[in-house]
DNA sequence: TATGAATGAGCGTTCATTCAT
DNA sequence: TATGAATGAACGCTCATTCAT
């Protein structure tokens, strides 16, 4: 090796192999995830996972010391990947507080429905999941709490909202939501569409704005 | 068997032989239907239900015919009783619409939290139960789906409530009130009822019942 | 349950049941001493243990909890049942305490190579069983060591025995013993008989007692 | 390969990559045995090996074929080494035959103790060991048997000497010798020092020399 | 009716071994 | 030479299910 490519390798130390090696566990951590997603944590062996990949039960262990562990990863690469692109999103936005909600609400449908169906079972049952994983997912309902609670408490301070408590809006909000999937799963195209539009709408209730007889912000 | 013993059993006998059979069947479903509430499905072991019953794991079989018909019957007996309280509840309800959907609400979430904290993971995951399972499970949310839908289109009928959809309003209830236990389990006495109220007052929102300045109804 | 039957089960709790799972227990317990003994405690599997009982692996644990438990009883039954026939021949022994020795040293060998040809490996390698079972093993060799050492600080006491020191003789003792089975594991009747004559005479001179060459005590 | 690499195969380079690779493979058999000494055969992994190696466990297979081999080559590098620094000891010694035993016990114990203390379950219990190795061990066992039973021989021949049988003396010798690590284990220095004294001297009462009032030979 | 016993399939995990690179 | 990856057989253990009594 020399003395370039270790002065690169110290900056960057992720190798060809290491990087290959990356891409290989966020596959498994994609089929991971899509499978607990599907059907929970516990029916799904890792016989299952294996075979979804093509290799056999041992080779996981390559990558992960436990089921556990793999079970944790993969909520919390799904769960990170989620928020990211929420963040990204109000990133961009600007407006009225009552259509920025308005679009992180939908977008969220939108991924869980379209993007990962799986991953709401991942949030909506904790108690499936083992001590450890626990923390780990409420680490990232967190963060992602934080997204929804920082535009409602401000549309609360500006007087666009009104609520019985944000609390209860965000849980109410969250327990909806993580449902959509499950809802609107046959649903493709416009039909979807509408079911988000629908459902966004019913959601932006639970901070008081009401549907009116006009038109209603796009 | 001889003739005196089937004639016995066609008359007094068999009905006394058949409510005790019935007794234990409720005995084992109740408790069983309380394991399950607590752990979930997968995590419960028909030993498990069988120790909290003092008796064997055979013992069982002879009841039901496997864990997966016990589990199905358990979630029925839960969810007809369930839906029999709310019925009577109802029955005996008059005024406006909104303050027997209020009702109607807080004695859902009541009964979550209070008397069957175990019950609501039966009615979340209905991708953990076997294809024959769900087809119970679904009838059974329909029937309770009713008495909440009957309300509301009243409501909207009369122009006391303001939806999106009467259906989007529906799921976003029942999906905030199946979180409801796991939301409060660690609450008692006065903490819990301000928050069942809180809640309940949140979910009016979604028929448009926005909190106003004013004296709520209570 | 008549009245009687019931007293008696309090007396002696052990019905027919118990009884014949105790017998069934023992067995298990035979044959898991015999393989451990042969094979040693990690190259033994459960299911060569259930396959030389001829039942299915799973049957064990209707038993025993883990094979470390299996394990920790094999050994302790074993050890027992040795150490108690040698308390019973002490028993019935007098006479000086050359002889005494002598007695036990020969029907300590003797057990070892004819009835419990696996039992020495139990006692030879305590670093390969779990940290549980040392305990019960150490606790084990005590009882079992104190026949021979009371025997030997007799001896020393009455000037009969010379030793550089009582726990060195008593330690090459026992590891000599140990080994005995491997050694005459080929051999049967007067051969086997001449060999343990052979090894206790041998054994005897760690306590001083040089065969002379006159008659030696029989 | 060209004709010149051939040559220079055949000259200077290949020793060269040849001793490299004896001492690659000495190394890796150190590694091995020392772990095999500390846990047991059974209880090591060829990963482990690799691992206190700092290679990959794949890589140990381009010097040995298999883990079984692996631990054969071990135990017959560590024997032999063993052996040849008794042999070495004894070459030095001159003086009563009683003295020179006294001295090779002593030094075997102290390897035992201090140098080898892996070594011993090596030794034990062959019954571990696939056929092959067991035959290893064997000619193992011989050549450095007979290094003990020669001056035992000796001595007998010549009357310092005392023995039921050289076999059965020599048995016990081994016996004992081979548990002392197990037993030294926690020790060190001057108690350690003392220990070995004492169990030699002990040993030493297997060919008749009784510890006398007088002052023994050091 | 109920029990104690047994079964057999499946699970998570380990590990010696193989192999393309 | 050495590595990273994968394999497959085995292991300890669990559990729904069966069955003689």
């Amino acid at each position: 090796m020399s003395a370039r490519e270790t002065a690169a390798a110290d900056a960057a130390p992720v190798g060809r192999v290491q990087r290959k090696r990356d891409r290989r566990i966020q596959e498994i951590l994609a089929t991971a995830a899509e499978l607990f997603g599907e059907r929970g944590y516990d029916a799904v062996s890792l016989e299952d996972v294996a075979e979804r990949l093509d290799v056999t039960k041992g080779s996981l262990y390559y990558y992960f010391p436990s089921k556990d562990q793999l079970g944790t990863s993969a909520i919390e690469t799904l769960g990170n990947r989620w928020t990211e692109r929420l963040e990204g999103l109000l990133a961009t936005l600007d407006g009225p507080v009552h259509d920025r909600l308005r679009r992180l609400i939908a977008e969220h449908i939108g991924i869980a429905v379209r993007d990962y169906p799986a991953g709401l079972r991942l949030f909506l049952v904790p108690q499936d999941w083992p001590e450890q994983q626990r923390e780990v997912i409420k680490a990232l309902r967190q963060r992602h709490d934080r997204l929804f609670r920082d535009l409602i408490d401000e549309g609360v301070g500006s007087g666009s909202f009104t609520v019985t408590s944000v609390d209860s809006a965000l849980r109410c909000m969250h327990a909806s939501m993580s449902q959509s999937a499950v809802w609107f799963s046959g649903l493709r195209g416009e039909r979807l569409d509408a079911a988000i539009t629908e459902l966004t709408d019913t959601l932006m209730m639970l901070v008081g704005a009401v549907p009116g007889p006009g038109p209603r912000p796009a």
